[in-house]
DNA sequence: GTCTATACGTGGATAGAC
DNA sequence: GTCTATCCACGTATAGAC
């Protein structure tokens, strides 16, 4: 843990503070530089492209929700609300500094219709380690389709990111978490 | 009904065919007046700026998507498939030729941080609409919360919208339609 | 009213000094 | 390794002719 930060990291966060609540179009490499305090020639010393940036920003950002993620599982006293951790990890995440305004990796499908390699690569990786991680722990559950059940939490939680553009004010999980609950009740009374 | 459309006419389509898929920031000005068909200059005499235009074709839209649900709600046998009739209304409007990728007013928001005043204004109208009329037709279940039901429809709805840009691939709204259905059963037997 | 041509700003990326 | 200065491409918007 270096006391002094690499002009790489240095990069990398102000990339989180900036391009995930503003946008990628939207952000000049400017304004990442200036966030960051170091020169244009300093960003393509160690990266080969403003997306090549911001797609070594969103894989360490996968890393980081990953944890998070993982640690509100442990916390959870069940079965059933380890499948529901996923909310309770997305209000730990949403409220760190690095928190976005929705979802950095929804945020660049959505702006980049046909993304490069970089930044594709950590949209899918993203997707299926949801949808693994999901499947896995509805497959704890008594129901019968553990992996219809875990695409339909997959989708109340995107609808819970989505719902975050509609209105500007910060947000809480609950409305997501009451939905897939009701979801998972469904799921295993109808076993 | 007029057999030439107006540059105007050819301006809106071509936003509604690419802008709203391909993004309005990676959509230049250059490709909008290729596919109209008509030059730069005509383009300024009937709109002050681009986002004037896109903020037009978003109304636009706006109205054309009201329709499509009406219709769909006029069709639906009682009150339960009134309001689930929003996801057939939405499979409707993606099939057309104007459909775009996802969401053109969610993807204006996620693409725009603080949006310019046309723009904005399309976005609350949508958002404020949507809000409005699940909540007149919940309202006719019998239901103890209605509006906490029409919040859940519109955040499934959104995350009907959100996973179409997790897959590529062409969709139909099956998954929100069938969860939003558990929910109205689990509301109305709750009550 | 619509076109051709162009002005003007901005953004991404590089060269060369230290 | 980092900075200053700069290049070049592109994108929005306008001027002026027809």
């Amino acid at each position: 843990m270096p006391l002094r930060k690499s002009s790489e990291d240095k990069l990398l966060d102000a990339v989180d503070e900036l391009v995930f609540t503003r946008g990628i179009e939207t952000t000049p490499v400017d304004a990442v530089l200036a966030r960051a305090g170091v020169s244009a020639a300093t960003l393509y010393r160690g990266f080969r492209s403003k997306e090549a940036l911001i797609g070594a920003a969103l894989e360490r950002r996968h890393g980081r929700w990953r944890q998070v993620w993982d640690d509100a599982v442990d916390r959870a006293a069940d079965d059933r609300l380890r499948l529901l951790a996923v909310f309770d990890a997305l209000d730990d995440f949403a409220g760190r500094p690095d928190g976005a305004r929705w979802c950095a990796f929804l945020g660049a499908a959505a702006e980049l219709a046909d993304p490069p390699a970089e930044i594709a690569d950590a949209l899918v990786r993203d997707t299926e380690h949801m949808r693994r991680t999901l499947r896995d722990l509805a497959a704890r559950l008594p129901c019968d389709d553990p992996d219809d059940l875990a695409e339909a939490v997959l989708l109340v939680f995107s609808g819970e990111l989505a719902m975050r553009l509609r209105d500007a004010r910060p947000r809480r999980s609950t409305t997501g978490r009451r939905i897939a609950g009701t979801l998972v009740d469904a799921a295993v009374a109808g076993h």
